[in-house]
DNA sequence: GGCGTGACGTCAG
DNA sequence: ACTGACGCCACGC
């Protein structure tokens, strides 16, 4: 993906708005860029961006909370339990470590990236 | 410009 | 609760 894509740029920055902790789900980030339906492509911006931006990617994690499994995943579990968010069988509790950024501060992070244009 | 693909999501069984 | 089928959409070949 181009890093001038709207839809990169600002999935990037709220991945990396995340505070430490606390995790969200692919499909949330997609949704919260306003780019529901795009949860696949957070997925690929993280496996092909997250060294090259620094993203604490993970604490990006799939629907119900589970860990996706990939060829990091390990690190993955072991950060996130450094983090302090508790593991229960390769699952995180969403309603105790699932950030939910204010519609203000969102704005303010998104602010001046235009959205993706959505078919 | 068509076609396969992915660190996903949802729903049925 | 777990599994599989199917939907999804921008990217890149």
């Amino acid at each position: 993906m181009k890093d001038k894509s709207p839809l990169f740029q600002r999935a990037v920055i709220l991945i990396r708005a995340i505070p430490k902790g606390k995790v969200l789900t692919y499909g949330k980030v997609s949704s919260l860029i306003s780019a529901p339906g795009c949860a696949r492509h957070i997925s690929y911006i993280l496996s092909s961006s997250s060294e090259k931006y620094r993203l604490p990617w993970h604490r990006v994690i799939g629907a119900n909370g589970k860990v996706s499994m990939h060829a990091n995943y390990l690190e993955q579990l072991e950060e996130l339990e450094r983090e302090g968010v508790a593991l229960e069988n390769f699952r995180v509790d969403l309603d105790k470590y699932g950030w939910q950024p204010s519609k203000k501060a969102l704005q303010k992070l998104l602010k001046g990236i235009p959205e993706h244009r959505l078919k």
